[in-house]
DNA sequence: CGATAGTAAATCCTATAGGAAACAGGATTC
DNA sequence: GAATCCTGTTTCCTATAGGATTTACTATCG
């Protein structure tokens, strides 16, 4: 690393990038993804592979990848010689079949998360109900923002807290989709106050340690969310 | 399925052939998905990008794309600019998380499928039965390879029948990895009728139409392959 | 006025080229 | 004899070019 005497060909490396050195495609996924899930994508939407490439200011190449990975969350759905377009809404069958999806995992992650449950564990969970007891609840979506990454973040935590790397890749498959669903499936944040006592239902179930309870009470957390979203689903 | 009658790559293809136009980077997922299910692929091979290219006489760029999405599915992993290896091989941890999913997920797929059956669906389930107990058990992979392929229809048929979309990703997810671990993991097919008689069990309280039953007959199926799996481990 | 054909633009898909980094092997020096 | 440096090769990563196909717009004809 050190320049040796004769620096042999272009001496003047970028002060900004040292060695940062990063691959394209990881860069595209990101900003595709931060993109999917503030909604700045809406569903049904075109994502062009120029037009991507143009806008981020890289080749096709990195944009075919990042999209290739990015299809097999479900995100976006890709046609055999038309390009890619962002997963269409959710109907109401498609949330009743992603809320029986989470009933079958979640309480699961619950259970399993609470027998290998640390203080600092408890300590992440606990900061993430009280972030989602902080935060503002604006109309806009930039106020609303941290309240639904705040909910993620407890659910995400949880299924880290397993230690089964399967139950993570199960509950990630399942999170892009809730998340979505929350930012475009019309529930808005009219039921924080019971959402906010659930979790906190759910952490002092885990911090008793009583698996059985956690379960039960994680189930319970999903389908009161369940309830709450039908009873304010727009009749389309 | 035509790159194999290409022989020494002369020119560009001929001009005349319109029809059954598809992407290449189809092609080549379900090339490498295939090596990689049947065992050709080791763990902790590398997988070249340019090699692979030559072998399935394609540029490299269809195959970056078909392994951008097989990493997603845990098959393969990427190192950032190390390039591709096939998932190393299965701990007795990672089989005993595997189990705990599949414990998780699996009775749920049972209990679902149970209240949608038609009566075609439980002739495809009696059929991957049937060719289960036919199919021959020899020494070699290629003889073997039927029963695997038979044991994998039944359960991703019973995945299938749920309905469910996010139930079947969330099998096909684990899917993958439990044929991988059937080829590595160390357990031949040493329990053919205990496990034939498990299966026949569960499409009995399917075809019961007793859901419970039904769940109950698939948890102590995947609890059993599991024992057996565990006894016979090698002490490594 | 409406429908159709033809052209142009945009897009996807694949191949090829070139730069950068990592790995392997051999030669040199202590 | 061993460690180090250098060099050649392989491989990954990105950009660019071109063929093929779909889409949109326009002009012409009935």
């Amino acid at each position: 690393m050190q320049l040796a005497s004769t620096g042999s060909g272009s001496e003047g490396r970028p002060a900004g990038r040292p060695v940062s050195r990063q691959v394209l495609a990881d860069h595209v996924y990101e900003e595709l993804l931060e993109s999917l899930m503030d909604g700045r994508l809406e569903p049904g939407a075109a994502v062009s592979i120029d037009g991507t490439a143009r806008e981020l200011d890289v080749s096709p190449t990195p944009v075919r990848e990042a999209l290739a990975r990015l299809e097999h969350t479900g995100m976006v759905r890709r046609v055999a010689l038309k390009g890619y377009r962002v997963a269409p809404v959710f109907t109401q069958e498609d949330f009743a079949e992603l809320m029986e999806a989470r009933l079958a995992i979640e309480p699961v992650n619950a259970r399993l998360a609470c027998s290998r449950l640390t203080p600092s564990h408890l300590k992440e969970l606990a900061q993430a109900v009280a972030d989602l007891k902080d935060a503002p609840r604006g109309p806009s979506f930039a106020e609303f923002r941290g309240y639904l990454e705040a909910d993620e973040r407890f659910h995400r935590l949880i299924a880290e807290q397993t230690g089964n790397q399967f139950m993570v890749a199960a509950y990630a498959a399942l999170g892009g989709q809730i998340q979505r669903f929350r930012l475009f499936g019309g529930v808005g944040i009219t039921d924080a106050d019971h959402a906010i006592a659930e979790h906190q239902a759910v952490l002092d179930a885990l911090t008793s340690g009583d698996a059985q309870r956690a379960e039960a009470a994680m189930a319970d957390h999903v389908r009161k969310v369940r309830g709450r979203a039908i009873a304010d689903a727009p009749a389309d």
